[in-house]
DNA sequence: GGGTCTATGACAGTTGTGTGACAAAACTGC
DNA sequence: GCAGTTTTGTCACACAACTGTCATAGACCC
């Protein structure tokens, strides 16, 4: 499940963050003081931080500056200043966004997905040896370790599934026809194009949002299939 | 340098925003409206996209969504409304962020800025290769990707009006007889001159701005069909 | 105004695609 | 080797999209 730090000294904010967060089915855990929070995340690593700026003893865009020196942990702010120095110091101390209290819970969910797109594959980064991974929108394709992740869940799909998502990714924004993927997916030189539909609305189910209107693996009456973002 | 491509249907607010950008040292170009954006991206990519969301024709939704489609560029929406359901909407779209005008131009680059340093290093390993097209004026058409654009909007056509375009195209700017159409397009040695009427027709209603007063796809009374610029 | 040419909506036949059901095949743990 | 599970390929059918024909109305030319 993915996990959030709330850093936040009210009591009844950071309460009523954690509630609204676990409601849309994030881990959400709390921390009152920028000194709490950063030996939460140390111990604990959370995929998310939200962070307050007025906090006490050490302020929140110090607090920023040292979860960055060892983390890139996507950080959100939630502060009730609306002024630009703030906005700007607090962005280049290291925060990824900037949002002004009182925010709707579904504005902060949103805007976690949309870093989450922007977040580093940890692979990439920790791997000393990178995965090359693939990425298109809100899919993460990584051939070497054999997975697929859609907006950061982990899906997972069969062999064939993967070689086919592979073949089209390789090939993205062009279409490959019924043949051409029987060919190079199946190793067949001729055979029955209807087994393409099937693993592609297979795989439709399981990495599109809304299968019935695929977004990414689209058809191309007459010509084939298609990957895009 | 860094460029920055603004979206933005009022005149004022678009030449101050690239004023001001260009004052913080960025290359700024604009356009005034969805279409025009998403052709000046697709030819020159910026390096980044600020987007006003209500723009005349395709809003700015669509716009983002067009631009997801085959452009990792980070996009910022700068809008007037401060509504959660604009943002939630737009960033599910595949914005990254969203500022509510008027913005402070220190904090639209500082966002700018957070937004460089989450903009995916994989980009270069997953854009694929740019699909080939055949631009012709507001026209492209892409073989390889197996899509017609006009002003950068893509529209589905059918394999039949795909092969009459291309035909035409082939041949741009001479007429071509119903005869010579109905040879090359369908392969026929004699038949109905009608059904090309009906294609050309048909075809019109998707790439002609005004179908009942075309402006490339041309009848040249007595002899057959034109496509101009 | 009459003849010719063109545009277009309606329609039915055809083709292409999505999907559930099912059985064969491959895999798993024992 | 065996029983149970997962994956794969085949098939049939329903549905959607496309195509070509036709009829009608309108545009154009002399």
């Amino acid at each position: 499940m993915t996990a959030v730090l709330v850093i936040e000294d009210d009591d009844r904010i950071r309460l009523a963050l954690l509630l609204a967060l676990e409601d849309e089915g994030y881990d959400a855990l709390g921390a009152a003081t920028a000194e709490e929070g950063l030996r939460a995340q140390r111990h604990h690593p959370a995929d998310y931080v939200l962070v307050d700026l007025m906090l006490p003893g050490l302020d929140g865009f110090e607090c920023i500056r040292q979860l960055r020196r060892d983390d890139d942990v996507p950080i959100v702010v939630v502060s009730a200043r609306d002024e630009t120095d703030d906005i700007v110091a607090a962005l280049e101390a290291g925060a990824d966004d900037y949002v002004v209290k009182p925010v709707a819970i579904r504005e902060l969910t949103a805007r976690l997905r949309a870093l989450r797109r922007r977040a580093r594959p940890l692979a990439a980064v920790s791997t000393p040896d990178p995965v090359p991974a693939v990425a298109f929108g809100e899919l993460e394709i990584s051939p070497e370790a054999g997975e697929v992740r859609r907006a950061g869940q982990q899906v997972t799909v069969t062999r064939t599934e993967f070689r086919l998502l592979c073949e089209l990714a390789e090939h993205a924004g062009r279409v490959l026809s019924r043949q051409q993927l029987l060919q190079r997916v199946w190793g067949y030189d001729s055979g029955d194009e209807r087994l393409v539909d099937v693993h592609v609305g297979r795989l439709r189910q399981k990495i599109e949002p809304d299968p019935a209107n695929p977004r990414h693996l689209v058809t191309l009456r007459g010509l084939g299939y298609k990957l895009q973002r």
